[in-house]
DNA sequence: TAGATTGTTAATCGATTAACAATC
DNA sequence: TAGATTGTTAATCGATTAACAATC
């Protein structure tokens, strides 16, 4: 183990190698290699070698790893070797979609409060969860300690409930406004914006 | 304009700033300097002229940058100066909100087909469009000239489809599977899936 | 054992930052 | 003009790759 730190573009690898390993193991595969795991997620067998070995020797030479225990300690450094619970904000098309999402909970999340400001959406049900107003959201997310939030507002209310979400503790965004949001640095912010991400794409058209 | 290969991190950037921008146009202003973009966005001043000098002077000494005609190189340099036909498959909960998602248009795309393998949800609308069937997805997509697919199908067909969808000339697919793809270099992909973004955020709490 | 593959080192490659002349 | 800010260079910093001894 390094206790050094870790470099963030490090961290953003491991859950890409979490998912091909769990969809191997899925597979009914136990082992695998650093040159295996590599085509699978289009990275090079060192630099898979070398992010894994930051955190320990999880590997056997002549045999690579056994993916139920690299699975094992790729969750507990991820620390998704747990269910977080999430709350959601915003009950449109998407928060909708994420609220019926059945990928989470394996992944180490649950969605357990759900929120809008329509007054017209606030008591309807998605799923077993009951939309709340978002008037009561820093009290409720914070007495249930919840540290991660998904934000699928508008973006001109984005950063309005962002700063509801800091007030509340929340210590994690995920970001579906197509807007850059204002927090601090003790908080981590990930931006899913579909449209940026065609744009990455188009320039090689 | 430098003629070299520019590299792909930077690619990645713009989008964001074109994204920053938009926003400032909206808002009314009219010019901005690397300063104030950097601190909206998150990124050095530095690295934000370095990276659009790669493309040419767009910028004043002195006075900066006129938002709009930096809206305009912008969207040129990435190509989303012009709307391009996106086709969309999988009408699962996900694609619904995608379909309706109003933020595309003015951003450089339009979904104009919609695909899914499920025989019950053939022939319903979403919008102004008509759910097709799979099996004549590659004919469909081929002779409308569409590049960029949107994916939002299961895992499990995921990589079937985007064979299918390679075969049919598409050279851009955004995918909402958590499973990585497999394509020929020709074709980018984008990957968006929540619980990987999740998951790169939970190592820090 | 022989073959395979790790973990790690050193070398290379590429990206970011700091600084400043040019100039609006 | 004086102040501000670009575009660019050189220096720094960090990430990736190649190579190989260690060892299963």
């Amino acid at each position: 183990m390094n206790a050094e730190k870790i470099p963030d573009i490090i961290i953003g690898r491991l859950p890409i190698y979490l998912r091909a390993l769990q969809r191997m193991a899925d597979k009914g595969m136990k082992t695998t290699s650093s040159q295996e795991l590599g085509e699978h997620v289009g990275i090079s067998a060192a630099q898979i070698r070398k992010d894994i070995s930051q955190f320990g020797e999880f590997g056997k030479q002549g045999t690579g790893y056994s993916i139920s225990y690299l699975l094992d300690k790729l969750r507990e450094i991820l620390k998704v070797d747990r269910i977080w619970d999430v709350a959601l904000v915003g009950a449109g098309d998407m928060g909708h979609a994420l609220a019926r999402y059945q990928g989470f909970v394996n992944r180490g999340f649950c969605i357990v409060l759900i929120f809008d400001n329509d007054k017209a959406k606030v008591g309807e049900k998605i799923g077993n969860f009951v939309i709340e107003d978002t008037s009561t959201m820093i009290e409720r997310i914070k007495e249930a300690g919840i540290k991660i939030a998904m934000l699928t507002v508008p973006a001109s209310a984005a950063q309005e409930v962002a700063d509801k979400l800091v007030q509340a503790g929340v210590k994690a965004i995920l970001n579906y406004a197509p807007i850059s949001l204002n927090v601090p640095g003790s908080v981590k912010v990930q931006h899913i914006d579909p449209a940026t991400h065609l744009q990455r794409m188009t320039y090689y058209l």
